[in-house]
DNA sequence: ATATTGACTAACAATTTTGTTAGTGCGAAA
DNA sequence: TTTCGCACTAACAAAATTGTTAGTCAATAT
């Protein structure tokens, strides 16, 4: 007889809800009701499992910036690469996730100016890895500009750039395909376009 | 003997101090009580000119769409320009306002993914003027590509590359601080540079 | 069989937050 | 001088929201 776990997950069908509730209304706007009954239980459960609303919030949010961090130190950090392909790889990386996690970025910055307390949350697991990561690819731009390939930038310039043309569509989808008529919603393929025009575009930016 | 204002513009204090409040923290993380108080009156003020959260929110949110609406008639809008100068227009009053304002788009696409319902209020005084603009900005690229000037590429797309590069950095101000050891704030005049390398970046990806 | 443990419920408590209301004081109009 | 309207206050009311607690029930261990 297979041995019937006695609670169908309830935990982990909270811990679901509370992720929707707090990526999309952020910390102020969850509601622990709404969440428990999104969750399918009752509304005690929430205190149960998880004690109190910030808790829940801290343990969500930590998550996410771990995410974020992998992604940084897969990508960017991974150095064995020449730089054309290191970048071309960043920015599709990148871009996946961002296609598949479009709340993510929306929430974190969100939440930082709603809280500057809670910034260091965030901030410090990146600072710790973020000055090499960004030392070591401007010594490869560099490096690349001594032989003449590409142009000496800044690297974190280059950092901003990436990141804005990959980020902010997905982040402001609402507001995009508002103005420009569910251009990213109809286009058969945004994700696929967006890929090759960003390499591109940056490429562009760096040769001579 | 100088007529006494009897109120020292009370309402305007509120409506000062609301703004604020709603655009730092949201509609769900403003707190009548706190906009009251920065703004220096009783609690029932607030209720007295202006009724309701709702109502005095949906004043400010409206009053903010109608800035960005004037913002890009103005530029994207005024079409006497050749496309390269009217380009560089675009980026740089657009630079400006983001720079001054930088809570502003956050604030939009923040309200916008919380409360769906919303977003008409915003999106509908856009899709009024915005088809005719994208489409006079794609007849302008057609023209300049058939003179062999710039590449054929789709204005849609241009608008998003530039908005992202504008807005990006600043609405994300705090995280890309956190990332680049404060590169926006120390950095002599990050606004200045970000203009010549925007116009920069983009010109570069219209030029054959 | 009894005790124990962990998931769970229902009801309640506390606090926060929004909104109301009755009434005060003052200047201007009648 | 009386009346009227307006800015304003203090106290209260209502609702929403988070959090607690005592106790039930069922499976497992002793």
């Amino acid at each position: 007889m297979v041995k019937e776990k006695q609670t169908p997950d309830t935990e982990a069908r909270i811990l679901q809800a509370a992720e929707t509730e707090f990526l999309t209304k952020g910390f102020s706007g969850a509601r622990t009701t709404s969440i428990a009954e999104a969750a399918g239980v009752t509304h005690a459960m929430f205190h149960y499992y998880f004690r109190t609303k910030e808790k829940l919030f801290e343990r969500i949010i930590s998550e996410k910036v771990s995410q974020m961090k992998a992604l940084l130190l897969d990508t960017v950090g991974n150095s064995d690469m020449p730089l054309e392909e290191k970048i071309r790889n960043v920015i599709e990386r990148h871009l996946d996730f961002v296609a598949a996690n479009p709340d993510v970025p929306r929430f974190l910055v969100g939440e930082v100016f709603a809280y500057p307390e809670r910034a260091k949350i965030m901030t410090d697991k990146i600072k710790i890895y973020a000055p090499a990561m960004i030392a070591e690819l401007q010594r490869q731009i560099d490096e690349a500009a001594a032989e003449g390939i590409f142009r000496k930038v800044d690297a974190r310039m280059l950092i901003i750039d990436i990141t804005s043309l990959n980020i902010f569509s997905y982040m402001a989808s609402p507001l995009i395909n508002a103005v420009l008529d569910n251009f990213m919603d109809d286009s058969g393929s945004f994700l696929a376009q967006r890929k090759k025009e960003n390499f591109e575009t940056i490429m562009r930016k760096l040769k001579p």
